[in-house]
DNA sequence: TTTTTGTAATATTTAATAAGTATGAATTAT
DNA sequence: ATAATTCATACTTATTAAATATTACAAAAA
């Protein structure tokens, strides 16, 4: 008596509107003419709706029935769509996969990740946010980021880390600066001038590599600024107020009137790390470590 | 085994998402919970996909079953509204149009649009609601409304947005305070006041409105208390805790010991957008649109 | 530790109901 | 008339949703 319409009913009244014409319908659907009769019947009675007049040798449809048939139309082809598209979501060829990055990645690694990801998976959606290690850690543990780009050693239980990009070193020096290239013998002939770091706390990793390869020089940095933008650090070199030490890929994409020199003999390399959530559900992510881990 | 999905699936994929807890969305459905679990199992089969990860002690959705979360709100509440336009198109009368509005909206645009709608189109029926600018972007989204009255400068994309109605802004004062229409030169005259807004959430234009009328005369207000109804904010300044700056059309309807000064000066408009989905498939719809905006 | 509690998943049975068969009534065509 | 075609009704069968009872597992409490 009181029952629910279905979808049944749909794909039913769809058959008799369209062959306006029971038996055919029926045959259509692969059921019996009957079945379908009480099929309609019923629901017209849930609908508390007339849809179709059968007026003795000929079916057609009410003012009613004439709108749900638009509708049921829409109704089904985007029931479809939805089934089709809920299908590549769920094997992980659609959706959004949420990266967040240190600057110094936006240099090559993650551009070429994006293009990759693009040309593999064009219905893949990416959102990219610029964060720190640390909140970057956070964010992939809170699930509110999918995959992270961090220089760190480590990372806590539960994350995975890949190294996937190596990079030298380079020395950022005033363009004025009293050495170059080819006088360059070792970073001993620094060791006078004040250093500009990254902040131990934005890259604990980078500041003990580049303690180390002083260290490694013979001396400990006289340290005068810290910052946590490579922007910072370059206008604050420009400005004859330090040297510093960067990975060298951030050399390119800044404008900056100052000089490097890449430190290439020294055993020390900046790795940029992929890191993410061993546990993450998103189908899309798989596919996209993959990708990132191929070469 | 080869089953086809049903609307019925639907009902408790949606319960089960929205409790996240199979027993609690079994009890809502008023069916046991086996039963539940295996339909929800039976669906994800015919969908290939996996809705919810069952992990022990928690349910969850993955990036998928979100996904048809959102879908399935839509094709429910899209079918609901079909049954009802059905049945009145049955009843002989021409369907629904659900509108959504602001307080603000109803001192003209809405009742104006009521009365010419009702002289044209004497058998569409309207339901109202007085919603929030977001939770009638929400509600249009997944096709619980078809018409919204907002104060909002944009809209997502598949939303309509058409601006319907400017009107200045007013002053609200305690019935006593030391200023009247003739001695107001301008808004800097209250820049020590505490202001009393509307808050950020609920109208982010409005706010950002206010502001900029503020910066304008010269001074960042003071914002003591925000609410979402404008006859908290009267209640407010009629007991001294301070003043306020409102669409001038709210000053009438309400009866409140407080005065206005219209800020006739001021260049800012509080701007009223009617906004629909441009896909919307509700055929009187269209009629409402153009009757709305023919002046 | 063991017990209790709260969770979802199985196994089995029962009840609901879609769909089948047979048939009838009404209409048109021959 | 008679036959042929249509949809509707009565009744039966087969399918399947859903209920009951139970298991399995984990977390929390004793």
């Amino acid at each position: 008596m009181n029952y629910q319409i279905e979808l049944r009913h749909f794909i039913y009244f769809l058959a008799v509107a369209e062959e306006l014409h029971y038996r055919k319908a029926a045959e259509k659907l692969f059921i019996s003419q009957p079945g379908l009769s009480t099929q309609i019947k019923q629901m017209e009675e849930i609908l508390q709706t007339q849809l179709f007049v059968r007026d003795k040798k000929k079916v057609s449809l009410t003012p009613a029935g004439e709108f749900l048939k638009g509708e049921v139309e829409f109704i089904l082809n985007h029931l479809e769509q939805t089934q089709k598209q809920l299908k590549l979501i769920g094997d992980g060829h659609s959706g959004e996969i949420r990266i967040g990055f240190l600057g110094s990645a936006m240099q090559n690694v993650v551009p070429k990740l994006l293009l990759d990801m693009k040309k593999k998976y064009p219905l893949v959606h990416t959102s990219l946010e610029e964060l720190s290690n640390k909140a970057q850690i956070s964010a992939i543990f809170r699930d509110k980021l999918d995959l992270g780009f961090v220089r760190l050693a480590r990372v806590p239980k539960g994350l995975k880390i890949k190294p996937v990009f190596e990079d030298t070193f380079s020395l950022v020096l005033p363009k004025d600066y009293p050495l170059d290239e080819k006088g360059f013998k070792g970073i001993h002939q620094v060791s006078q001038d004040d250093f500009i770091l990254f902040s131990q706390d934005y890259s604990p990793l980078y500041y003990d590599t580049v303690m180390s390869i002083c260290e490694d020089g013979g001396f400990t940095p006289n340290v005068s600024h810290k910052s946590v933008h490579a922007q910072t650090i370059f206008k604050l070199v420009e400005n004859n107020l330090g040297i510093a030490i960067i990975p060298t890929a951030l050399q390119y994409g800044f404008q900056m009137e100052v000089k490097f020199i890449e430190l290439k003999k020294i055993k020390q390399r900046a790795i940029l790390s992929a890191v993410w959530k061993e546990d993450n559900r998103n189908p899309a992510l798989q596919n996209c470590i993959d990708l990132l881990l191929k070469e």
